[in-house]
DNA sequence: GTTCGTGCAAACGGTTTGCAACAAT
DNA sequence: ATTGTTGCAAACCGTTTGCACGAAC
């Protein structure tokens, strides 16, 4: 909580108790929620946040560093807590986004692509979780 | 055209005059368009032709596996004419997606990954076009 | 008292759906 | 006659925006 307020403010962010909230859930989430994700969350413990100031709120995380939007899933933009690189999995049966680490996955030949000056990259998988 | 007959009904399509028009756009393609950016550009030919027919068209598409929908772009769905596997790079500024050919890049350590039993896979890279 | 944040509702863009008219078999 | 296809409009979902109220410096 005293963490999180100090994070905010030292993101350029006045730390209100709806963005406190927002924060709360998803700056520690390990999950990949949409918006809409979060706000049904963050209501039940702050029933009168409103959906416009997640959005607004969210949208401000991602200006300010705290979040990356991530373009993996069909229909909605996911929020990812993970700033740092990393590569993603996609159970196909629950639609479940995880974090996959940079150094698991090895990507070759990417900065000798001619006619293309790559700066970012990742890999998307799909596939089925299994126990580990 | 002729081919195109034959492609659709090979895919079990009952080949219509929409339905080809539709395709021959999209099929030929070598761009990622969205659904309304091939409504825009199929109804210059045959302005009959309505929003609905064109998503229930690229639907079944899908369905029959003759277009890959692909989650890269943030806010609409684009279709991919090519369903062999590649990969992919988004353009920065013009937001253009591009094909990058399978064996441009290699991927190693999916195989082994813990937990995770990857079916499929591609590189999403990001960056700018320049002259090849 | 000006600035900033919030909540509500309306608007918006992309997509799906219900339904009546219409082919095609 | 049945089945499948189309076009239109309405509905729907995710997201943004305009605006008035309220809180904070």
């Amino acid at each position: 909580m005293r963490d999180l307020l100090v994070a905010l403010r030292q993101s350029g962010i006045q730390p209100t108790a709806q963005r406190l909230a927002v924060a709360q859930f998803v700056l520690e989430a390990r999950s990949h929620p949409t918006a809409d994700e979060v706000w049904e969350k963050v209501r039940r413990k702050s029933p009168t946040l409103s959906r416009a100031t997640v959005y607004n709120t969210l949208n401000l995380f991602v200006e300010k560093g705290l979040l990356r939007t991530q373009a993996v899933r069909e229909g909605a933009l996911v929020f990812d807590p993970l700033v740092t690189r990393h590569h993603h999995f996609i159970d196909e049966e629950s639609g479940e986004i995880y974090d996959v680490p940079w150094d698991a996955v090895k990507v070759t030949g990417e900065k000798t692509l001619r006619g293309y000056e790559v700066k970012d990259y990742q890999v998307v998988m799909r596939g089925k979780r299994r126990a580990p």
